[in-house]
DNA sequence: CGATTTCTTGATAGGGATCAAGGTCTGTGG
DNA sequence: CCACAGACCTTGATCCCTATCAAGAAATCG
């Protein structure tokens, strides 16, 4: 098993652009502006919060590099981790002057905050534009919604397999995975924080999989030793990850 | 305990209108935009499916009125509920040719679809509007957090009280509950499915509730005996169903 | 190299699932 | 108007997945 070297860049130097561009076809000048937006870029150690929850928060944040988490804490402590945020997603949206959940760094970050103020000069001049980044933000969801399925009605094996899964394709769209495997500071505390499950158990189904060579945590390393056969546990359908907008929705217009 | 009568209308002939303007000023022929948007209206009987998971969709649906769910079934039917919708929500974005998850009518329901082409249309003459539209909707992104969190880190007291007190809310703020109950056709086995839990269990969690004078399922009602009861043991912040954007972010634009 | 953090292992317990059946209600058709 | 079927609720018994508790390795870090 290799950990064979990436071919994409650590830092991307257009996220946000790239992001979009995903979902839907940008013009150059938009693309530039996305570019000018994202002009101060802010870096966070890690360990670092970037967004406290409870506090206010007048800015969005577009990540350019690193990994994060979106979290929430209950009064008793348990910690419910929402998503792992990667280079390219947009965070702090939601509305509200008060932030709903802690984000925190996993590794270096750099992020680029666009005050609310200054979406709005961009909104000014181009809405089309905005709306394509809010559409493909919108595809964010699905995400989220898979991994209720995952919470809800999947034991904690496939739970896992499944997020296992989940991380390889995401990364692999972002060209932080190669085929099998990617790099991500990853704790069996982390996870057991984003599935549900106490750390004991997180412990005992990575075991598991790697007695029957599915996958292994080395290093700071996710390694899939048998991507059909971790698929097949957790019942992996990447479509949730692929949205698209039928008829190149925003290129008909004149 | 009574059972007040509901001061709203049962049909919202502007559901999408007004739901946007709950999150964000509209500008009357905007608002007159969205009425035309909905023309033609559809009607769906109760247990109807409006949309099937993997089959091809190519438009839009505003809830107009009644109640659904948005869910999912694995292979080995499974199911997991994703949401409950309600007039004013908008149904079928997530992109993709192809539903990720299905959506029944719990009531008879009145939606009126748009089909993507229509949306291109509006979103050529006013494209600040469907900036508006994504917006508004993207704050249902929160309710889908919060239910992570449940399924993650709650108990199933916690869960179904946290759920009691969410539907109270939402159906609150269209109109559809009084201060502490609201009509819905809820069965346990919904609860369960919505919930992650077994149907046997959410009979049991009830018996408890009903109990300690906190929740009640009668007829197709579910009258909450003790509110402030039912927030403390559900541990319920309502802020996340209230999501606004900072200094009216929309309306400085020129 | 001492100190956290993280991982691992073992033992025990409990929350909730599962299985099985009976009861109740509701709508439907004869 | 009654009888029946199907949906829904309830109850009891049992089991098992996963949490908890405890404590020792191993790795990581300043």
């Amino acid at each position: 098993m290799r950990a064979s070297s990436l071919n994409a860049p650590a830092h991307d130097a257009m996220p946000l652009a790239n992001r979009v561009a995903r979902f839907i076809r940008l013009a150059p000048d938009e693309a530039a502006l996305l570019r000018t937006l994202q002009s101060d870029a802010r870096t966070i150690q890690r360990g670092r919060k970037l967004v406290a929850q409870g506090k206010a928060l007048d800015e969005i944040f577009i990540i350019t590099a690193g990994i994060g988490i979106r979290y929430r804490v209950l009064n008793d402590g348990r910690r419910q981790i929402i998503r792992f945020v990667v280079p390219g997603d947009i965070e702090g949206f939601g509305g509200s002057g008060n932030a709903l959940f802690s984000m925190l760094a996993l590794t270096e970050m750099v992020v680029a905050p666009i005050p609310y103020a200054n979406m709005m000069r961009v909104l000014q001049a181009k809405p089309r534009l905005l709306a394509k980044v809010l559409m493909s933000f919108y595809c964010d969801v699905s995400i989220d919604a898979e991994r209720l399925v995952d919470l809800g009605r999947r034991s904690a094996v496939e739970r896992v397999a499944h997020f296992l899964m989940e991380m390889l394709t995401r990364l692999q769209a972002i060209g932080l995975a190669d085929d099998h495997s990617y790099q991500l500071p990853l704790t069996q505390e982390l996870i057991s924080d984003a599935l549900g499950l106490s750390v004991t158990h997180v412990n005992r189904v990575f075991q598991r999989l790697r007695s029957e060579n599915l996958a292994f945590l080395v290093d700071q390393r996710v390694v899939i030793g048998d991507v059909p056969g971790l698929s097949a546990l957790a019942d992996f359908d990447p479509t949730y990850l692929q949205p698209r907008f039928p008829g190149e929705i925003f290129d008909k217009v004149a």
